[in-house]
DNA sequence: AATCGGATTGTAAACGTTTACATCTCTTAT
DNA sequence: ATAAGAGATGTAAACGTTTACAATCCGATT
């Protein structure tokens, strides 16, 4: 019963091969360092003695772990999921191995986290969006903890980060709202508090609304938590003036579109007819509802494996590579119709 | 500039605490066997230093990681993100890290990575479903690694598992069917090789056919890949044959559902008054699509929170506990009509 | 008063690697 | 023929904890 032995060791394997602890080290690292004929007594020894190297003497040995932490706020959000997704299969492409924490949108929990993975020694991190303490780059600098930050763009980030802008998603998309001729347009928004994404989909809106020659004011907004009870109530709410109804509402994300494109239909508005509705994310269920929702695509999965194409290029080289930006695509669908005044020509 | 200081170490606090590093070990592991005073002076030294234990070192030290691995088919299906957010909160809830590897449903990729997040250090693994080789089995047992198995009950399974029944869940969904009238009923499942979950689906909706006088091979049965397209094929396909259309298509999961209802749009049949489509799983967006989507719920959350609760409770007494079966329950919605023999009565 | 035993702390040996440095053996240029 | 240099391997010192065991102290029991 080899039930209770020891896992072999290095030693066990330097001793059958012949050689010392250094030589087989060696071979499982820089394997050109060693001469062909020493490595395969190595190699066959290893084999024979069925040796794995033991991880936590390894990370201790060489001060590092091959394992990268990710923090996100949730799984539960397909986004993040599909694009941790293709994170994690990047990096075992490369050899490293993924710890997940997850933060639940909240930036003092998303901190203990960052603390706990650098504790649990990650070489190093995935964060999500720039709304964060400063503290915690100092804190990461100090370290010497590479990170990268995704799901959003900014240029000045005191880190590479590896997204999308999300202002200028909203805005095309809010422009092509516009250009369908509507003109007055509410907006359900994600909690922007400690979200720098929704924030920014908000200013996109705006943005485009004074490029048209509107201003600011004429954007209605409600924020609402991510949840479709939520944004249905939310769109009750902004139907309820009876002589200020919007014909268009942008909605922060696709779940608050589905869950305005129920309240629609409790007021009895056909969508697109009555009212537009739009989203952003292009989740799954986006073509898969009816009316089809007009929404902002994300590349997620490339999004998740440029993240982790960057952080790996930064524990190679020690370099900080430059962002990069990823394109977004207004997705035309069915829930964006003309608005009023076209419909009069 | 403390920029390039090394971490304090357990020696640096014992020094200031003027106590030994094994005084200090204890106060940050088993606090009550020091005695109250010094127990303060150890941790006002650790705070005045900032000290953080070195993962690496104390998981070789005391051969354990307090990381547990979890192999999923893929986090792009919400299903298993989901659960396996809760099986995160629940492990951090309780100290331990989470490691993810994906299988993308491969069993020969799954052994590769239960090794690697072994060799890794995982004192414990998550592994969904039973099908696998047995010889993973007896490499945990030799390595002495707790796992549990979920999304997946049986009560002989090699280790415990917190799962439903896959095929008790789609045997009540097809009774129910059934007791709506349909006598020709056609399923599109999900590809049954290496996936335990869907072959058992598949038989549930074949017993309940069996118990209500009918034979298995009144059900006709078309395999399909996880996709709407490939769904929206095989209902092609299934409505083919004009002298023998089912009346109702069991689906394997809601995709493959959401996939069906596309097809008969394409079709022009009227869902439910010309055909019945259900589901399995009850995904986000199964009361989304219109018709929504009659389907058989599925305790996800619940199911990641307790296979955490089941490992850690092996890891902290060492004993088996035994698998715990989960509920999984039909929700009737807009997708399902009598069939035609009940309107002609 | 002597002894015992429990509580508290210290000593030092693991734990299994990596890696700087030393050593040795060949080539090759002089 | 010899020195220098390159390449392969060995030696042994870290790396930062945990923990078995030893030592000490103190109050209680006899």
């Amino acid at each position: 019963m080899p039930d209770d032995e020891k896992p072999p060791t290095l030693h066990d394997v330097a001793n059958l091969a012949g050689v010392s602890t250094a030589t087989v080290s060696r071979c499982l690292n820089t394997p050109d360092k060693v001469v062909a004929e020493t490595r395969d007594r190595v190699i066959a020894a290893v084999q024979s003695l069925g040796y794995t190297p033991n991880f936590a003497a390894r990370a201790m040995a060489a001060r590092r772990s091959h394992t990268i932490g990710a923090v996100i706020p949730t799984m539960d959000n397909a986004i993040f999921a599909r694009g941790l997704q293709s994170f994690e299969e990047e990096l075992t492409h490369h050899g490293y191995t993924l710890l997940v924490a997850s933060s639940a949108y909240q930036t003092d929990r998303e901190e203990q986290q960052i603390r706990a993975l650098a504790a649990r020694g990650a070489d190093g991190l995935l964060l999500i969006g720039h709304d964060r303490s400063p503290e915690i780059y100092a804190f990461l600098a100090q370290r010497q903890i590479p990170a990268v930050i995704s799901w959003a763009f900014k240029a000045d980030a005191p880190v590479p980060c590896t997204g999308f802008d999300n202002r200028a998603g909203m805005r095309a998309l809010a422009t092509d709202v516009l250009a369908q001729g509507h003109r007055k347009l509410g907006m359900i928004a994600g909690i922007t508090k400690g979200n720098d994404r929704a924030l920014q989909r908000v200013k996109g809106a705006q943005e485009a609304l004074v490029s048209a020659g509107l201003t600011e004011d004429d954007l209605q907004v409600i924020e609402a938590r991510y949840d479709v009870e939520a944004a249905k109530a939310a769109l009750l709410r902004l139907m309820a003036q009876p002589d200020d109804r919007p014909t268009a509402v942008l909605c922060g994300n696709d779940i608050l579109a589905v869950g305005a494109l129920r309240g629609a239909e409790d007021l009895g508005l056909r969508v697109p007819e009555d009212l537009s509705i739009t989203g952003f994310d292009d989740l799954e269920f986006a073509h898969l509802v009816s009316p089809t929702l007009t929404t902002v695509h994300v590349p997620h999965r490339a999004m998740g494996q440029q993240a982790a194409r960057t952080l790996i290029q930064m524990l190679r080289t020690g370099e900080t590579p430059s962002s990069v930006e990823l394109p977004t695509a207004v997705r035309h669908r069915g829930s964006l119709g003309p608005g009023p005044e076209a419909e009069s020509l």
